[in-house]
RNA sequence: GCUCAGGUGGUGGAAUAGGUAGACACGCAGGACUUAAAAUCCUGUGGGCAGAAAUGUCCGUACGGGUUCGAUUCCCGUCCCGAGCACCA
């Protein structure tokens, strides 16, 4: 009988669909586990070979818990709100609910098609009211909530609005915007619109004028993660610096709970350590200098990481947004300072990033004093210092700050060195450590004790006091578009107020055009009778990682309708024990979701403070792209190899025309009509096409698709290429052409279920100690490379077995059976069609994994390699109970120890047991 | 510039509490079956040298050193590729 792929696996997809074989269950005696993949944004251009890659990944390790009695649950769904929906729809005015309709279906037939082991049952879509109902509570309740830094919690914002009315705000330790000190009485007369003003300033979602990544394109505002290196990541576009009223998520507020509880995580030292990056820890001190612009003094605070350098201050310099620039300009430098303003603000924030190095300033006429050295310092304004950090102004310590050093350079500024010995000619020194020098009472010491003296010293002169800074930004959490989650908020009087909770989901209203209007307001701002009890409605909606931050819980319990997740499912399934995804998401999603889960844990409706407890990163599968020359200014092509005698232009050419780097010509004439004339210049006959690794993409004609494969090979060989493909977390390129190799392999392990005239014949003989052996070498590797995620070489040690059980002739259940569970996790297909052959009616996916015993793979005697200086020169078989000195005894003993050892004397004899015998002499 | 991860045949990759480097697979070459092809199977396959052959021998895990009887593995330095961060004071 042929092993008939297609068949197989239509049959079995069918089988777990209809008998709902991976459907989870809230409650159990099992423990639990619960798997997870990131969903995906469902793209108009469908799924490539590289997608699958860690959803393959995470159902191997979801069956394998399965099987070790574990109650798995392993869901997928979809993060169907986003901008190419919408830039779709602009373009052709198709809705996006439409398109995502139709993108997730193609979706779901190409994973299905996989044989994944999900339970479908579950599946959530982020669009979806039922879903973005529990999106739009969490904003809710975020809306509803500030920071208390004492307890270090969220707590209700009614529990501050009475703290307010007792005792004004002076002893309020909150996570918060800029706040005047009011007292009680203060607060009690203002009218509502003021104490909304105020409370906002207080709020973990809330409404504030900042300075935001703009993408004129695009039409929207984007967070920090969606821009890299002044593009929107999305399309590309130029991005600028515009100020506007936006939504934000009181993300900072959590930023030491975000780093500290990384320690717990079982996450890649890389991941964390860009975590670690993006919330950007510093320990410094505030310091407070006087200024003076010649006429009034005022006091001006800065941050520093080096209070010891303080000596060393030779100037001050100002971020060109800062509020002080204004204060502190003199009437003289005006028109000097208005200059460098404007051409600094004509600047994109692309060119700010390209010309760092180009060092721009200008002197504001007004000097401080240093507060330790008493020195007169001048005050200057460049784009070096950055005005969202710190306080947007710095102490200037030419000789131990590169950047400083440069500007001090450049204007001919003092450098005073501080540190004994050190060179500050050509470059400042940098580095944190030494002896100080010419600064007064700390001269002596090393710079780790002078740092913490010196914060004593300002604290005690009361002059300013330890502080530490986070680079973590609130999160901005509006977009001016309409395939998004509605804000459930209307305006009053100018104020935003929370809808209650009764009125969700708010579902996203019709509307025509998905175009910003001419005045420039989001598309929302077309609905009709977008309002609240006659109030308008926040027209803005949120941004992609609104959907995808919570998406987790969702899933442990999807269809309850009052909660996002009831607390019995909640603390059932707790937090994701495994969680695979790709790295893109590091300092995006990943940091979100966990500020998400830990503000519900503080609000009591999930027990868990981490949601993702393991975190695997699957490598990217690059593209392997071919290569045609055409000889220049002809439709002549030449074969590689001899390319270099011509002026060719190297042309990409459709991977799926070319096999094994063989053009196949017919269909390269056909593929295009400008080639249908072409003339080819063969190798040995054969045309040879280059090929080079690139990201997999349309423009190359490099995308593999998993269907195809599934065609051809079938789902369980592209899961086993997959995975053999390399380690799991490494970056690889697709290369069709190994995949024979595989498909051999599942042919192979086939007929071993089969006798010479294609019957099937397993039978019930007792396996021998060979076999025995050979299939628990294959339990133990097997388990061990699941648990520590070595996909590829369990493929490998399946190759070795298979063929090992052909040479012997195997056809034994003892041995086929506990074979077919083990390979079922890689390909579930072949494995469940032969397991029901062999007379079982259950799915193998509830089948007992075998028990490793390692008494069949041990073996009593043990070939020992033989060296002498280190050099293999023969083996010797040595019962392993023998003692060292009787392993000595025996090689001297044996005929071949003579032969070798000639004339030489022995110094010693080493012996490592169970690997090598070394003599040294 | 800083941080992290990595560099092994023609290719993807095995092997590290230091112990026979190149498992497994692709590709290639040769062979069997076939009118032929596909499919399948068998043999060989890091490089050099010696040999008719079995085999022997030297060199080989980016490069240069070190520790060790023994290093792909550990340590120091250099080079290269990848990822992340990048005026964060």
């Amino acid at each position: 009988m042929e092993y008939n792929f297609s068949e197989i696996e239509k049959k079995w997809q069918a089988y777990w669909a209809s008998h709902g074989t991976f459907r989870a269950d809230n409650i159990s005696d099992k423990p639990k586990y619960y798997v997870l993949d990131m969903f995906p944004y469902p793209s108009g251009a469908g799924l490539h070979v590289g997608h699958p890659l860690g959803y393959i990944a995470s159902d191997i390790y979801s069956r394998y818990k399965r099987q070790k009695g574990f109650n798995v649950l392993h869901p997928m769904g979809y993060d169907a709100f986003g901008l190419p929906a919408e830039q779709y729809a602009i373009q052709t005015g198709k809705h996006p609910a439409d398109t995502t309709e139709e993108n997730i279906s193609r979706y779901r037939k190409q994973l299905d098609r996989i044989g994944f082991s999900y339970d479908w049952s579950r599946e959530v879509r982020t669009c979806d009211p039922s879903y973005y109902k529990w999106t739009q509570w969490a904003f809710l309740q975020m809306f509803d909530h500030w920071y208390d830094k004492d307890s270090d919690r969220a707590l209700p914002i009614s529990t501050l609005a009475g703290i307010f009315e007792k005792s004004g705000n002076s002893r309020v330790n909150a996570a918060c915007g800029a706040v005047e000190t009011f007292s009680a009485s203060q607060w009690n007369s203002f009218d509502e619109k003021k104490k909304r003003e105020i409370l906002m300033q207080y709020r973990i979602a809330y409404q504030g004028e900042t300075s935001v990544n703009w993408c004129p394109q695009l039409g929207t505002v984007l967070a920090n993660d969606e821009v890299k290196e002044g593009y929107s990541v999305r399309g590309g576009f130029p991005v600028e610096q515009k100020k506007m009223k936006q939504w934000l998520l009181r993300v900072s507020a959590y930023a030491e709970r975000l780093l500290s509880d990384l320690e717990e995580l079982d996450w890649t030292d890389s991941l964390k350590e860009m975590q670690r990056n993006w919330i950007g820890k510093s320990c410094g001190a505030e310091m407070v200098f006087k200024v003076s612009n010649g006429t009034e003094e005022h006091d001006m605070t800065i941050f520093t990481t080096r209070a010891d350098t303080v000596f060393g201050v030779t100037f001050m310099v100002l971020a060109p947004e800062s509020e002080w620039v204004d204060i502190l300009t003199t009437p003289q430098q005006r028109a000097q300072v208005d200059d460098y303003l404007s051409m600094v603000k004509k600047k994109t924030e692309r060119e700010r990033i390209a010309e760092t190095k180009k060092i721009t300033g200008v002197f504001s006429g007004s000097y401080a004093i240093n507060p330790i050295s008493g020195n007169k310092i001048p005050v200057w304004i460049s784009e070096y210092v950055l005005s969202g950090y710190g306080t947007g102004a710095i102490m200037a310590v030419p000789a131990h700050d590169s950047r400083d050093y440069a500007f001090a350079r450049h204007f001919n500024l003092p450098i005073i060195p501080l540190i004994e010995g050190c060179d500050v000619s050509e470059s400042s020194f940098d580095a944190k450590e030494g002896i100080m020098c010419n600064s007064g009472f700390l001269n002596g010491m090393p710079v780790s004790e002078a740092i913490p003296a010196a914060i004593e010293k300002i604290e005690q002169m009361g002059i300013g006091r330890r502080k530490v800074n986070y680079r973590l930004r609130d999160a901005i959490f509006s977009r001016q578009r309409y395939w998004g989650e509605p804000f459930p908020v209307y305006f009053k009087d100018g104020e935003a107020y929370a809808m209650p909770e009764s009125v969700l989901p708010l579902e996203l209203p019709e509307i025509d055009n998905f175009l910003p209007t001419e005045t420039g307001e989001p598309p929302l701002a077309r609905a009709k009778s977008w309002a609240y009890d006659g109030y308008p409605i926040e027209t803005s909606t949120m941004p992609g990682f609104a959907g995808s931050s919570a998406y987790y819980l969702r899933y442990m319990d999807p269809g309850n309708g009052d909660a996002l997740v009831s607390r019995q499912a909640d603390e059932y399934w707790r937090s994701v024990d495994l969680y695979i995804g790709g790295t893109e998401h590091a300092t995006g999603h990943l940091i979100y979701s966990r500020f998400w889960n830990k503000f519900l844990y503080d609000l009591g409706y999930v027990c868990e403070k981490e949601p993702f407890r393991k975190l695997i990163n699957q490598g990217m599968i690059q593209g392997r792209s071919n290569f045609v020359y055409r000889i220049k200014n002809t439709n002549r092509f030449v074969s590689c190899g001899l390319k270099d005698k011509y002026d060719t232009t190297e042309i990409h050419v459709d991977v799926n025309i070319v096999e094994n780097d063989r053009l196949d010509l017919e269909a390269f004439r056909k593929w295009r009509p400008e080639f249908e004339t072409a003339e080819f210049e063969l190798e040995n006959g054969e045309y040879i096409c280059g090929w080079a690794v690139e990201k997999m993409s349309k423009s190359m004609y490099n995308v593999v698709n998993p269907d195809m494969i599934c065609d051809k090979y079938g789902a369980d060989t592209l899961r086993l290429y997959e995975m053999f493909l390399g380690p799991l977390e490494q970056s690889k390129p697709w290369d069709t052409k190994g995949i024979d190799g595989v498909a051999r392999f599942l042919k192979k392990y086939w007929r071993l279920h089969f006798s010479k005239d294609g019957k099937f014949s397993v039978n019930e003989d007792a396996p021998s100690p060979e076999e025995l052996k050979v299939l628990h070498r294959l339990i133990g590797k097997v388990q061990s490379d699941i648990e520590s995620f070595s996909f590829n070489t369990s493929v490998s040690a399946f190759m070795i077995a298979v063929n090992e059980f052909t040479d012997m002739h195997t056809s034994k259940r003892a041995v086929l059976e506990p074979l077919a569970i083990l390979i079922s996790s890689y390909a579930p297909h072949i494995a469940e069609e032969l397991w029901g052959m062999m007379g079982h009616d259950e799915s193998i996916a509830y089948a007992e994994f075998p028990v490793y015993e390692e008494k069949y793979t041990v073996e009593d005697s043990f070939e020992y390699p033989v060296s002498f200086n280190g050099k293999m020169r023969f083996k010797i078989r040595l019962s392993k109970s023998l003692s060292k000195e009787e392993i000595e005894k025996q090689v001297m003993e044996d005929p071949n120890f003579g032969r070798f050892i000639g004339e030489s004397k022995v110094k010693k004899i080493i012996v490592v047991p169970s690997k090598i015998i070394n003599i040294v002499f």
